[in-house]
DNA sequence: GTCTATATTGTGATAGAC
DNA sequence: GTCTATCACAATATAGAC
């Protein structure tokens, strides 16, 4: 792997663990295995490195929920399938755990891709969930663009309680819930 | 105010807005007019006061939440209070946030207090589904541990839309897209 | 109790040799 | 492209005067 790869990829780990605050270019030098002067050469600086690395993240996520997003089935099946597809649980997401990073909020530039992430998603499942209204398959007083919101929200609060708790059994529990009270009528 | 007092206070309002790593004592300091020697004098250090800061911002929002909880109403009716209940939604919620602080969740200490605040939510809202269950409120398929969890996870991801999206809507989205599930069929 | 002085290490970066 | 100085400032204290 490239000095500049090594980099990223070091940014996107301690981006992920210890957020913005908490990284520091001495930190992202020792993962990385690169030396200053490489780090400072590669990139101007902190900034433009975790901005390479948050562009990258955000990259993969959109890539990985568009998968569940695409695949066969109906609209409960595909929210279902994105709901309990495979996370790092208890390392929350790396995306929106930087919505609390007050230098990433703060500035517009490292603020752009989670921001356009996490709308994205909520777009995304807001489409699907118009498709189940149509399908019949929703109560027809739900409205699209809230339920998404509901389930993205589930997502994100279910990695606060799974930390909190020190078990990914929280945040399944919070997605069994959401799906109970999604569930088509069958009777 | 003492001068200790001044001390949490300042620190629970860094912690709220910077969390742990990105609160320093001499910020610390500066927020609450104190000296260095003073801060050291009533504290043994940073890690002393935050625990003192969080400790009081778990008492004080646990009192908030028991307020909702112990209204008058149905079980759909002290939910709904609960969830629509005032919050400064873009700043996020103190606890909650502090999950994703490695240097907080690392230790027991400071752990504990966030572990407890959020155990005890979700089983407050437990007991009241299960008394919603019990009227007949609810669908019978429900599991009240579930759905407590899905109601913290709504109000904690809520927090991550809002601030992702710059706007208290995301929350209230999340929030309004949960009660129309949850809502007593009325039919 | 509060103040100032001092200390060690880390942060975030620049300069210039190799 | 990478390395080793060097730098100014912040983080997190300790010591001892007042």
């Amino acid at each position: 792997m490239s000095t500049p790869e090594r980099l990223i990829e070091a940014t996107r780990e301690l981006l992920w663990d210890r957020g913005y605050v908490g990284t520091s270019p001495k930190a992202i030098q020792r993962q990385s295995g690169a030396g200053q002067g490489s780090m400072y050469h590669h990139f101007t600086g902190k900034p433009d490195l975790a901005l390479a690395a948050i562009r990258r993240t955000a990259d993969e996520l959109r890539a990985s929920a568009e998968a569940s997003f695409s695949s066969e089935g109906t609209a409960y099946e595909r929210i279902r399938g994105y709901l309990l597809r495979q996370r790092d649980v208890l390392r929350g997401c790396p995306v929106g755990r930087l919505t609390m990073d007050p230098d990433v909020i703060a500035g517009d530039a490292l603020r752009a891709p989670v921001t356009e992430t996490i709308d994205w998603l909520r777009g995304e499942l807001a489409r699907i969930v118009q498709e189940g209204l149509d399908a019949g398959e929703f109560s027809a007083h739900l409205v699209p663009e809230e339920i998404a919101a509901t389930v993205v929200a589930t997502v994100q609060g279910g990695y606060v309680l799974a930390r909190a708790s020190g078990s990914p059994a929280a945040f399944d529990a919070g997605v069994r819930g959401l799906l109970a009270l999604l569930a088509p009528r069958t009777a």
